[in-house]
DNA sequence: CTAATATTTGAATGATTATTCATCTTCTTT
DNA sequence: AAAGAAGATGAATAATCATTCAAATATTAG
């Protein structure tokens, strides 16, 4: 059983914002040190290595989105407000975690095997849930599009940038962000 | 007058592809010289320094988007038809350069000053030029969103995460992809 | 209070980084 | 063919990288 003491969350919670401001290549174990205010050399008595934590942060954000699909659908949504509460799931995790959504998006190439693969396996299985939505509703007949792995990528890609734009302390809450994210997906497709 | 030789031009391009693959911080000069051919120290006779080449990439793309924007839109055209032209024209420059657009929306922030700026500030010169796009068609009240910052956003997010996934050689021509995703935008917002 | 455990540190290690430079080779021009 | 320019190179430079380790310090448990 891992315990996961205040320290190595504080330290992951710094790594987090500097891999999404800097890049992981560009964060140095000494960058990462000096923000939390110890020596480099301390970090190791918190974590294995620079990687695990890069590890570390991919991997939680990709079980918050899973968990957050799954508690959001229920078995007899239509397909139009499954989709609508898929969405603003997804946008929920995105902005309320808005650098490890940064991180999760970009750095997950510096993992290295066999944590890649596990990586890239858990953003397909992801897709599939998407793509499974997508395609009950068009069955239905209340979706509307031309192919569907374009338009799951559409969603996605639209869901998944607002890390670089949103601002959690601008005009709108997360609750308005996500109402009008999916207004506009959901208009897209009907 | 600057010249830019066959072998710079070949420089740059592998450059790019190296760049989007693994990041800009994380590609060397000598993993760059190697797929070249020659030596890292022979890159310093063709380009003055690792950052030219990365600027170089970001502000070609970066006048690739306003011209292809300006070419695709005419003076007369009604709202629809222009939001229809412009989401065709992003998505040509970002499905013909597909690297650069990586390079384009990621790496940009290894910039140093002044190019760092100059950047943002053509960044931002594109954007407003969609919000007009956008404020004509709901002042003429054929388009339909909440928010004019989050629909902007919105529609660059969809447009340029096409960089992630689309594949050349794929089911789909760049004219068919085009065609595809403007129907899901405009449809979004009408 | 004492012993055990956990944390911190400065210094070192060995690898890698971008870039420079004198020298050598190749190419172009006359 | 001769001269000059351009390109390529191995070696060097100085900086920085992630990580290790023995020793010092701080914290916890009995």
């Amino acid at each position: 059983m891992e315990v996961i003491t205040e320290k190595k969350a504080r330290i992951t919670d710094i790594a987090t914002r500097l891999f999404r401001e800097k890049g992981y290549a560009a964060t140095s174990m000494r960058d990462l040190a000096q923000e939390v205010g110890i020596e480099a050399a301390s970090l190791y008595s918190h974590v294995k290595s620079k990687e695990e934590i890069l590890s570390r942060i991919c991997f939680t954000l990709a079980e918050a989105f899973f968990t957050a699909q799954h508690q959001a659908l229920q078995p007899d949504d239509s397909s139009p407000e499954a989709l609508r509460k898929a969405v603003e799931a997804h946008v929920g995790v995105v902005a309320v975690h808005l650098s490890a959504s940064g991180v999760f998006l970009h750095e997950w190439r510096h993992l290295s095997e066999p944590s890649l693969s596990q990586f890239l396996e858990l953003r397909q299985q992801y897709e599939i849930h998407w793509l499974k939505l997508l395609r009950r509703g068009k069955d239905e007949g209340v979706f509307h599009y031309e192919d569907e792995a374009i338009a799951v990528r559409h969603i996605l890609s639209a869901l998944n940038w607002i890390y670089d734009w949103y601002k959690p302390n601008g005009r709108y809450s997360v609750a308005q962000l996500s109402a009008h994210i999916s207004q506009l997906i959901i208009q897209g497709i009907q």
